[in-house]
DNA sequence: CGTAATACG
């Protein structure tokens, strides 16, 4: 099986660059996706539906906001939108789709880039949010949690951590709260399971040539249940795809 | 600076 997640950072912006071209040769079983910016009466065209595909949108109720989706080729048993707490039910930051004992889901953590209230709601969705995974991790069921996650784990992942300490993104807090998600909790940061490289950024900014230069961030994840851990064949970084100022990030798993 | 509606990342 395999899966992807990508922030499209505008669904329909991707689509003019050819996200949905690309999308058959990409040959994935899941997509996962986040910041669609669109609402479903926005998005009649059928090359928001692909035909291969059953296609689940959970839009934000500002327009033009956030939101996440999940194309699957095989028909999900169940759907789930949102997470029963204010800012990921309105704003469309979770959608999960149940493939017998599977979930998988598509995850857009806030950012808190844009000032400290933003912060604030991050660190608070945060809270809720590990919850979340707790009861998850409870419950047994194989899990793979796409998304963007808004933080970046270790140097490693990350081109200047130095001067980036004291950014949104890579605060201490933030990481401290992916080792407790990773160490405590027990879920594992699928890509590191078969990908040790360095270089390996899912974000750039737009600002002078950071793509170019490969001056990145690894931002999206896919998070997962140690059983499927053990699963993963590949990880693959698609940083040559420009739909979006992040890229694609596609694992294979023995599924 | 890009996306999409005048904010947000």
């Amino acid at each position: 099986m395999r899966i992807m997640t990508f922030n499209a950072n505008g669904i329909r912006a991707a689509a003019r660059k050819g996200f949905f071209d690309w999308l058959p040769e990409a040959n994935v079983d899941v997509v996962c996706v986040q910041e669609t910016k669109a609402q479903i009466d926005q998005l009649s065209d059928p090359v928001f539906h692909p035909e291969q595909y059953s296609c689940h949108y959970f839009d934000a109720v500002k327009k033009g906001y956030a939101g996440t989706a999940i194309y699957s080729r095989q028909k999900p048993g169940k759907v789930l939108s949102g997470l029963g707490f204010e800012v990921a039910d309105t704003e469309g930051r979770y959608i999960q789709a149940d493939f017998g004992d599977l979930s998988v889901a598509s995850l857009y953590l806030p950012s808190g880039s844009s000032g400290e209230e933003k912060q604030t709601r991050k660190v608070e969705f945060m809270k809720q949010f590990m919850k979340h995974m707790k009861k998850l991790k409870d419950s047994g069921r194989e899990l793979i949690v796409c998304g963007d996650w808004n933080i970046c784990h270790k140097e490693i992942d990350i081109k200047n951590w130095k001067p980036n300490q004291k950014n949104s993104g890579f605060l201490p807090e933030e990481r401290q709260w992916l080792d407790e998600l990773y160490d405590n909790v027990g879920y594992v940061d699928a890509f590191r399971e078969v990908n040790s490289e360095e270089h390996q950024y899912s974000w750039w900014s737009n600002r002078g040539q950071a793509r170019a230069n490969n001056v990145g961030w690894r931002l999206d994840y896919h998070v997962v249940t140690p059983a499927t851990a053990a699963k993963v064949i590949s990880a693959e970084i698609y940083r040559e795809q420009s739909f979006s100022d992040h890229a694609p990030v596609i694992l294979e798993y023995k599924i």
